[in-house]
This record gives structure tokens, C-alpha cells and sequence, in this order.
DNA sequence: ACAACACATTGACAAACTTCAATCTATTGA
DNA sequence: TCAATAGATTGAAGTTTGTCAATGTGTTGT
């Protein structure tokens, strides 16, 4: 479960709507009711994307798998902020591919 | 079916390794059959992905529809090469997350 | 006209994905 | 200790995806 994801694991991450916003929303750290300078708890995202708190949880470890984002425990909550292992993947295999070199996968 | 791509749609269509390693031949241009300044024919695709003829088709359409790649039809054959369009999309989308956060990146 | 070739489309099927209800684990507060 | 809360896990249903065999469409060469 911890090994580093792929390009393909990575682009997967993020080709889905619920998950993009979800990022977004990260990213903007703008929560509600758990927010901390560490992030965005569980909580915040269920009430934002209107999905089950299964599925955002399940969303969420798709996120974390794909090192997109990190999560924190603290007490009852776990926030979850932006990580940019993921997206420096996704940026270099963006970057190879249009330079017109290099192996992708 | 020739909207603008959104961004889930080109993460999609990048979140499959037969079609990232399709892409990155196409960007090699190094085909052996068929090549020309224009790009490479689908049947270089089929023998270098493995796949068959109507999958390396299905895949190839899924790429086109989200802007990654242009085909150009020249009597018997369909060159593909790389297009900026769809690129570009996922660049912007993994930058508008990024931007949100300094240490991000 | 006819056969061969390049590619697209259709139909079918197994695997993977998205989602939710029910349940489980861990933490907090009384 | 007990009840409430945050979140993860499991199980199941419905949908989507990846793949190939069979077939269709358009082009080239004889």
C-alpha cells in the first residue's frame, strides 16, 4: 500500500469529478468546522460534496494513494491537506510527453 | 461528442497505462511502418501496445475525444500526433490546485 | 470489378469503479 | 464505564471500462 504510485495511478486519481472537487476544496482550505492550519477534516468534505461518508472516505484513501494529498490524525479528526508528491508525478509526465522524449512508464 | 474536454475527462484518458505508453510513442515519433512527419499510423500502435486492432481503435478514439492527440486521415491510413489542447488543460488544472498553496510545488 | 489492406464500429463479457447501508474502531466527554 | 462522535471497513448493487471476435466502411492496387 505504501509504494509510489505510477503516472497512471496518479492520472486515475485525478479523473474524476468528486475527487477534483474534493482537491480543490483542499486546496482552498476554506472549511467550516474543523478547519486548522493543517487542513480540511473528513467532515467538511462529506458536507461539500453531498456524498456518503463511505464514499468520501473511500475517495479520500484514492487521494492518499496517489500521494495527491497527506492525512493527519489529531484526536477524533483527521485533516487532509495538499501534498505535492502527487502532482510533481503528474507534471513530469506532463513535461516528458510534450518535450517529445523519454520513456512515460 | 466534440465539446471541450473537461479536466476529468483528460486525467480519464491519461489514467490508463496502455494509453500513456501509446502517447509516449506517439510523442517519440519513431514508428517503423508507416512513418511521416505527420506522425504514426495506428498500426504501429497495435504492434508495439500488443493489443488488438479494434482495442488500439477504442483507445486511440478515448485519447482524440479528450484533445490529446489530432488524427489525420491519409488515404488508407490515420497518422496521430501529439496536440497541445488536451495537455495544456491538465497543466492548468494541476497548476489552479498548486497556486492555492506556497510549499505546494 | 475484385481482392487486400487500414481502420472503425458493434456486441459481448469480465474486471474495475462509484456509491450507499450497515458495521467496526478509536477517541472524547460525562 | 458508558454514550456520542469521527472516520475506516465491509458487503452489495448498479455502472463504467478494457478487451477481443466479428463485421462494416473506405482506400489501394491488380
Amino acid at each position: 500500500m505504501s509504494a509510489a504510485p505510477t503516472p497512471a495511478e496518479v492520472f486515475k486519481a485525478l479523473g474524476d469529478q468528486q475527487r477534483l472537487r474534493m482537491l480543490a476544496f483542499i486546496a482552498r482550505n476554506d472549511a467550516s468546522c474543523c478547519v486548522t492550519p493543517h487542513g480540511v477534516c473528513a467532515c467538511d468534505l462529506q458536507v461539500m460534496s453531498g456524498l456518503s461518508q463511505p464514499t468520501v472516505s473511500h475517495h479520500l484513501k484514492i487521494l492518499c494513494d496517489a500521494e495527491l494529498i497527506t492525512a493527519t490524525k489529531q484526536g477524533k479528526w483527521v485533516y487532509y491537506a495538499l501534498s505535492p508528491a502527487g502532482s510533481n508525478i503528474a507534471h513530469t509526465a506532463l513535461k516528458q510527453l510534450s518535450s517529445r522524449h523519454k520513456e512515460f512508464a
